[in-house]
This record gives structure tokens, C-alpha cells and sequence, in this order.
DNA sequence: CGAGTTTGACCGGCGC
DNA sequence: GCGCCGGTCAAACTCG
């Protein structure tokens, strides 16, 4: 990870050393570096999804989430025999799809929010855009189920329900159906190679602080890598790592220091992994370097 | 004025 | 067949 590897003595310095040759060379270093590095990190996560795979196959493994869709705003007790799941406040979870039906794949997501707000707030941050076409009160639970279905629909099929657990209002159930068929895009940053952020900045922006929810997707390559904060409310301390791939869920409690670092890594991973990102980047890179050697403000 | 939300009405599945 | 209930529709309403 270090830049400094074989190279230069004053490269901690600043641009120095990319002049001691010519900087497309220079450039052209970096990026294969940059490269090789990408290599070695898709390899290493390769591995932690196979044995997360692996893992999850494991017919002795207790499920957080194997239930009818239905009883879904009952949460308490999935925490119980979850215990890798306790510290995280959004756990992603899916349905036991019988092979035989094309059902629809259904999964239920937890996310704590603001037990006082209200309950148009349920509009569960997940990096997709919903619309809101009805509410309903539903028997088992005096709060109001609210539907939503897709904001791309009719093209796509998925719909989300969202009500308040009755067991723990600060929780909200949230019922997905189906599978988009078209990348997240909402007004949260949303990255060129399908990384969307989300982040409780929106507050000062004058949007409804219901949800606490701050997490990153990260979509590389077709896995879903996500990292919730949403945790330090429920312990400080504590972060979680959530690596839904292939909508499975893994979560691991983390350090802050720990989920930072992580989450640099991700970030760094996927911008890595997008060979359009680093085209673009090295080709505007090199275009100013070119622009300044030209109007004569580097010295050589 | 258009887009999004709210909310009462309506529909269909299911159990009795 | 009837009533209950979850899900959806669509007109009215709100907001930027």
C-alpha cells in the first residue's frame, strides 16, 4: 500500500520525484502500480467471499431471516439467534426462494431511525429512489405500512414496504420484492463505477432526520459491498461491516478506527477496479502536467 | 403547473 | 357466501 516502495527519497515530499523522469513515465508507474495493487486486492477479497460462501452453505449455520415475508415487522427475537448481526442496525436479509417458483426474490431489511418521527420518514435510505403509492394499517401492528414501488417503474418491478417494528419502534422493517434492474441512483453521491453514499449530512440540509442510517454500497464487478455506521448510535465503539454479496448477509463488529480504514480501502478498491476512473483520471492528470511543463511553471 | 404524496375506495385471496 | 385483511388504485391535495 505504501507509495514509497523502491522509489524515490523525497517522494513523501510532494510532486518532486515525478519529475526526476519524464511524467507520462511517471504516470504510467503509478498506474501500473495501481494496477497490481487492484490484482492483489480483488484476489484477497475473492478469497474472503469464498469462504463467506462457504460459510453461508453450511446447513449447521442458524439463519437470522428464514421467515414469511409477512411477519416481518416482529424483530426482536432474529436478533437473538443472530448474534453476529446484534450490533448492526440495518441487516439485509432474504427470503427462502423455493427453486421451483420464479417468485419474485423478497428480502427484509431492519434499519433503526428516530422513534419519535414520523412516519413519513419511513423511506428507508437505500440508494434507490422510491415512490409512495399507498399506506396501509395492517392488523398485527398499529403502525402504518407504507408501499412503495420503484421510482423507474413501470420498467422496474420492485416494491418495498416499510413499517415500524412493534416490538422496537426505533426499528423499521423494510420488505423488498423483486431485483432492480438498473443501478441505485438517488440525489446521495453516486460514483462512476456504482458507489452510492449516503450520509446523515442531509439534516443540516433540511431534510427529515429520521433515519440514521449512513452507509456506503459499493457495486463492483456485481458484488454489493456495504458498510454501515449506522451502529456507533447503538454502541459506541462499535461499527459493523456488512457484506450482503449475492444478497447474503455477513457482518463482522468493527472498530471505528478499524471501519475507517476499511472503508478507505473499499473506496480505494473500487476506484481502482474502474478502468474508466483511471483512464480518466490518469488522461486529466497528464493533460495538466503536459499544461504546465508547456506554459514553462515546472522546472526540469 | 407538474411531480410527488395522501388517503379513502376498491379488489382479490383466504378462512370460516 | 360472507367477512376480514393485505395490497393497489386513483382522485384530491401539497409543494416547489
Amino acid at each position: 500500500m505504501d507509495d514509497g516502495d523502491g522509489g524515490s527519497p523525497t517522494n513523501s515530499a510532494g510532486l518532486l520525484p515525478l519529475f526526476s523522469r519524464s511524467p507520462v513515465e511517471d504516470l504510467e508507474e503509478k498506474l501500473r502500480r495501481a494496477t497490481e495493487e487492484n490484482a492483489r486486492l480483488t484476489r484477497a477479497l475473492d478469497a474472503i467471499l469464498a469462504g463467506h460462501h462457504a460459510h453461508h452453505r453450511d446447513p449447521g449455520a442458524p439463519s437470522a431471516t428464514t421467515r414469511a415475508p409477512n411477519a416481518s415487522t416482529s424483530c426482536a427475537a432474529r436478533d437473538d439467534d443472530a448474534p453476529v448481526t446484534a450490533t448492526a442496525a440495518a441487516a439485509v436479509s432474504t427470503a427462502p426462494a423455493p427453486k421451483a417458483e420464479p417468485r419474485p426474490k423478497i428480502r427484509t431489511v431492519r434499519v433503526r431511525a428516530d422513534a419519535d418521527a414520523n412516519s413519513v420518514a419511513e423511506n428507508v435510505k437505500d440508494g434507490y429512489q422510491w415512490r409512495k403509492y399507498g399506506q396501509k394499517v395492517t392488523r398485527d401492528n398499529p403502525y402504518p405500512r407504507a408501499y412503495f414501488r420503484c421510482a423507474f417503474a413501470p420498467s422496474c418491478p420492485v416494491k418495498k414496504k416499510v413499517q415500524r417494528c412493534v416490538e422496537d419502534r426505533s426499528m423499521l422493517v423494510a420488505t423488498y420484492e423483486g431485483e432492480h434492474n438498473h443501478v441505485a441512483q438517488t440525489t446521495e453521491f453516486v460514483g462512476g463505477s456504482g458507489c452510492t453514499m449516503s450520509q446523515p449530512a442531509q439534516h443540516a440540509a433540511g431534510s427529515p432526520p429520521a433515519l440514521h442510517p449512513c452507509s456506503i454500497s459499493i457495486n463492483s464487478s456485481g458484488r454489493t459491498i456495504t458498510l454501515d455506521l449506522t451502529s456507533q448510535q447503538l454502541e459506541p465503539g462499535g461499527s459493523s461491516c456488512v457484506v450482503p454479496g449475492d444478497g447474503d448477509l455477513v457482518a463482522a463488529a468493527v472498530s471505528p478506527e478499524e471501519f475507517r480504514r476499511l472503508l478507505a480501502e473499499e473506496v480505494v478498491q473500487v476506484l481502482r477496479n474502474d478502468a474508466e476512473f483511471v483512464e480518466t483520471l490518469t488522461n486529466a492528470v497528464a493533460a495538466r502536467v503536459v499544461d504546465k511543463i508547456r506554459a514553462g511553471h515546472v522546472d526540469l
